[in-house]
DNA sequence: GGCGGCTGGTCCATTCAGTGGAACGCGGTC
DNA sequence: GACCGCGTTCCACTGAATGGACCAGCCGCC
């Protein structure tokens, strides 16, 4: 019984979540050799598995198509940090896209990468968005550098040592250059990214601070480049993201 | 290594089921020893199954609270089938507020029970909504009937075997007053609830249908019943419905 | 301080649940 | 008919999962 090919997994339940994670957002519907081949599985133990993650609803199978069940959508919305930063931020997210105009987002940092916990459209026309549950690079996002800039030495080591890829031709990719631009973040207290994720797109994003000073989640507004007055959306998200950050219950456990 | 004592768990992954699902949307943070207690596993299994979901960053870990992890949160924003119908459904559904004033609920079937899908509040104020996420009785709520209406015979009889349980002192319990309500429903296209799941609230539903004829959730507005205007809501409601229900692509694969 | 009760973590012999290659049945197309 | 891909099933093998017992730390109480 040696391990699998891919994500070196060992225990069943990494073999589980090989298959959970094998899907994609964009797909509909896999077969058990397509989910084999993704998670680097034998055909026999997907199928095995499979089959269980199907009677506990975890999957769900239409013929030969096999999808993301009810239990795991229902389980994602009792995640507590996703679920109580959307409660505090909803309100301020919805000012401030009414005094921006652009597309808002609130982002909280795994690892090397920024997870999307919610959006707001603004009414810039196309431009889609990160969705929610959805990850962004941590150096090449306004998102991810207004953490990054608050986060310890080690923190920005391990993000360099993922690899600095290069989105548009304008994207970060030099360590030293990266670290010039966090200590930049770190004095405005804003971070701005003008066409590093995605060409036309420039985006404004600040840190959120819990009132005992932990570091919490990033706001956003994005929007074209060319209709982007930088000073102007900073402003208001550096207040919007104050804001947010006093509604933080201390981050303690309120039902202490 | 006989099973556990509860739901009657064999395998590895349901054990894991087991403990993801004994977390609860109002807990903040569970020890190993309650999170044993809720599974009906043994403390030493629980203590090496939560390990690895903390690797796979399916739950985390705070001292000795743990909580469902980002991953969980990640993975049921890709289930595709609340994904899917959200999209098309939010744009009616803030009509529907708009119109109605009430709080707009959108659910799907999962065997005898609905799960909140999407929730709009409306501008009643307080009366605290199912979550999303959230389950709800079948028998009892208005969008439970709607659905149940509209399916099999032996899907009645699954509900009515499940248990008609009394959540208020005008909840239907009687299996044939059941039947005699849904074949009204049948015949209006509007379920109504009146203070049957909670005191003080009434509701309005109606069953959405794919282009395709398939039934696939249910539409609902809720409010004071001291202010609840059936007839003028259940025409907002069942219009809505209709809308939404022409906005689903045929319920067939729309990347073909 | 010493106790009892709680917490979570770790051993380790036992053994059963999980494994996966091979074989199978099915429904297509060439 | 041969072939290919699909998903499922079989079954001997074995190592991964098990869980009772034990250990260590923490807190409150007497």
């Amino acid at each position: 019984m040696r391990g699998g090919s891919a994500s070196d997994a060992v225990g069943v339940l990494d073999r589980m979540t090989a298959i959970l994670e094998a899907f994609d957002h964009d797909d509909r519907g896999l077969g058990i050799s397509e989910l084999a081949l993704r998670a680097g599985l034998p055909k026999s133990t997907v199928s095995r598995l499979v089959a269980t993650l199907v009677r506990q609803r975890y999957l769900e199978r239409d013929g030969k198509h096999l999808r993301l069940g009810l239990r795991v959508f229902e389980l994602g919305q009792l995640a507590e940090q996703p679920r109580d930063l959307r409660a505090a931020a909803l309100p301020v997210m919805a000012e401030l896209r009414h005094r921006t105009g652009g597309h808002v987002h609130l982002a909280i940092r795994d690892r090397h990468e920024m997870v999307c916990i919610a959006v707001m459209r603004g009414n810039a026309p196309a431009q889609p968005i990160a969705r929610i549950g959805g990850r962004l690079p941590i150096h090449a996002t306004a998102l991810g550098r207004a953490v990054l800039a608050h986060a310890s030495a080690a923190s920005v080591d391990e993000a360099v040592a993922a690899g600095l890829t290069a989105l548009t031709p304008r994207t970060i990719t030099a360590p030293d250059a990266l670290r010039r631009q966090l200590a930049a973040v770190r004095r405005s207290g804003i971070a701005v990214d003008v066409e590093e994720f995605a060409v036309g797109v420039s985006c404004a994003a600040s840190p959120v601070f819990a009132p005992s000073g932990a570091l919490v989640a990033a706001l956003s507004v994005s929007g074209r480049t060319d209709r982007f007055d930088a000073d102007a959306t900073a402003a208001a998200v550096r207040d919007a993201a104050f804001r947010l950050g006093r509604r933080l219950g201390g981050d303690g456990p309120p039902r202490g």
